[in-house]
DNA sequence: TGAACATTTGAATAACTGTTCATATGTTTA
DNA sequence: TAAACATATGAACAGTTATTCAAATGTTCA
């Protein structure tokens, strides 16, 4: 028997749904890429980041200059939004202009604003 | 001048799209509350408690069953999800039933998983 | 009350992450 | 081509975090 079940006998347990629960849970790896996503989420500095391109694409001198950071570290935090294809990037001449990759981010920031707000 | 602003001189900013953003923005008490939110679903042992909770209240003891994981673990991770109101407890008896708190919560996850499933 | 059970909590550790600094890459223009 | 500029990247450091272990709290029942 494995360690986690001993803290709790049989009796205790709902074992109908445990197991609906295992059936339902999506499989480990969508698991892990929805935290992931998630994590992305999870920094102020890429929430920044991804706000101020709601309206407009930005290069990335805009946007340190916007967040009053390095250009270094957004740089370094825009290659994790790349990543994960929440941004997507365009090069003109010397600059690269940044842009959200997809309506879904704009929804989960809609989302997560009206749940703090409430 | 500010560091952050010499990596790159005035011809290259927009500056007009730069003080646009600056007025966007929400204040950074709400970024951080907002990235703070984020933080929590972006571990995979809080999303699956979540998505455990989906369709109904499970016991600490039939999480950390339906998780294969210590109910010390659990539990300290529940503390996380309750003090960020996404999940509420009720006691009956010696067990704590916990539940989503939010409808928000589901939206999120759903979000979340639509992005990642495309 | 005391024993048994379910859950919570604190401290410690190992792993992870964001920023900085230095440097490299890529692009334009003189 | 060389110089100047915008961006990207690697390594290192400091701060954060999830799990484990041990112990405490709270509840039931004999």
């Amino acid at each position: 028997m494995s360690k986690h079940a001993e803290c709790c006998d049989e009796k205790c347990v709902h074992s109908d749904l445990v197991s609906h629960v295992l059936e339902q849970l999506p499989d480990e790896d969508t698991l892990y890429d929805l935290a992931e996503l998630f994590k992305v989420f999870g920094d102020s500095t890429r929430v920044r980041i991804l706000i101020a391109l709601f309206e407009s694409e930005l290069c990335v001198c805009d946007i340190s200059e916007a967040l009053g950071m390095t250009q270094s570290a957004v740089s370094h935090q825009l290659q994790i939004l790349r990543t994960n294809k929440l941004v997507k990037g365009r090069r003109e001449g010397k600059q690269m202009y940044y842009s959200l990759a997809d309506e879904h981010v704009v929804t989960i920031i809609a989302q997560g604003l009206s749940h703090i707000l409430e």
